[in-house]
DNA sequence: TAAAAAATATGACAAATGTCATATTTTGGG
DNA sequence: CCCAAAATATGACATTTGTCATATTTTTTA
């Protein structure tokens, strides 16, 4: 029996999804619960193999989510669930590890067929969502290569700052971006310097691999 | 009727594979060549909608084909087969705008499903593969970003080389790679200014970002 | 308009980086 | 074993980069 735990502010949908997973045989919905701190604390409790993770949820989203709960539980298989375009939120996801990605609207067998991949250590990605993959993935920040910036500081980054970073994410030296962006260079430096210490990073070349990651590196 | 093109330099899996196809009711195969070049003189005759190109071959491999093929048709639809342990190659090709990736061993159905789904739009993934996209994946090069080495090039780059390579991709200082790969401070850097001269790049930042874009920002 | 806040600039400095010429060491044929 | 090629190392050097304290200018706002 796979445990599964739900995650997904929808009551109903919810509810009838775990009925419906509990009465196809192998799945044992162990929990179903309306958002990330409840999950948590049905993790504590019922330790489920798979979670099924909506994306969209007032609180934490499944993007956060996701890195939280693979952060603590890195053991635990995560699909997430989504509607059709909801791109910002998918490489978030797949970036903390999500085993996998399926539309809302998939059929039951697809669902339980994800479920029993995930669980057996693979992914399952919709072909729809897949092809987005492949055509906008520009990259993960995966905890593995070192390079981990927060979020939240990474959002308020003002206009100049993502400036500078897709500059020096397009191999720019402070010269060049200099003469870009019309500031001095010791301006430029004041920037970099600025920005690598929001950021917590240590140079221009990891700066440069995070912002690649991101897919920053793109004029437009 | 779906026209497809099988590419694979292994006569006896490319014919059996043709005829299965074949008789499998909506899908035409227009032809079975064992090679790129001849692949582009088939597609000039045939105008397939859907390729099905192996990654292992002599002379051009898959990714190299998938970037010529979907270079001068867009249009046409590329699903590269591969064999389990083929990880080098995963990323190049989706890069190059496969629509899928699957492996040789997967079912008749599986194919012939994920040729249909690359016929309406969309991208098949092996769940096996889709888990390592997930986790190693690292980034697209899109040409559209300036950085551009020429791929002979960098084709013979040697084991140190890529290690350091793959060092800096993943943001470690000269005193870092030093630690870690076993080299006093000043061979890296020799080894650097060498690599950057081949690859004609300036800086650790360029080679970063090309690298990264390559997917060589991963361990193993 | 005056004060406060922001954006931009400067210069000094230390550290890291890249280049180069030149050793030294290791290794694989012959 | 010897030699030549390769891998590795060293030191000197110029340049770039990052940090910091401190201006100067521009913009906002009270």
């Amino acid at each position: 029996m796979i445990k599964v735990l739900i995650v997904d502010d929808q009551e109903l949908f919810r509810e009838s999804l775990g009925i419906i997973l509990q009465s196809s045989g192998d799945i044992d919905v162990t929990g179903s619960v309306c958002c990330v701190d409840d999950a948590l604390q049905s993790i504590a409790e019922n330790k489920p193999d798979v979670i099924l993770m909506d994306i969209r949820m007032p609180g934490k989203d499944g993007v956060e989510g996701t890195r939280v709960i693979k952060n603590k539980y890195p053991e635990i298989k995560v699909i997430v669930l989504t509607t059709f375009d909801d791109d910002e939120y998918v490489y978030g996801a797949l970036k903390y590890g999500a085993s996998g990605y399926l539309l809302k609207g998939c059929s039951l067998s697809e669902l339980t067929d994800a479920v029993q991949i995930a669980y057996g250590g693979g992914a399952m990605i919709n072909p729809e969502i897949a092809s987005k993959v492949i055509s906008q993935f520009s990259a993960m920040a995966n905890s593995s290569n070192g390079i981990y910036v927060d979020e939240r500081v990474a959002k308020d980054l003002n206009e100049n700052e993502r400036k500078i970073i897709m500059a020096i994410a397009r191999g720019l030296s402070n010269k060049e971006i200099s003469g870009t962006l019309f500031l001095s260079e010791g301006t430029v430096r004041n920037y970099i310097s600025s920005i690598l210490m929001k950021l917590n990073l240590r140079d221009r070349t990891q700066l440069a691999i995070w912002a690649v990651q991101k897919g920053m590196n793109h004029k437009r």
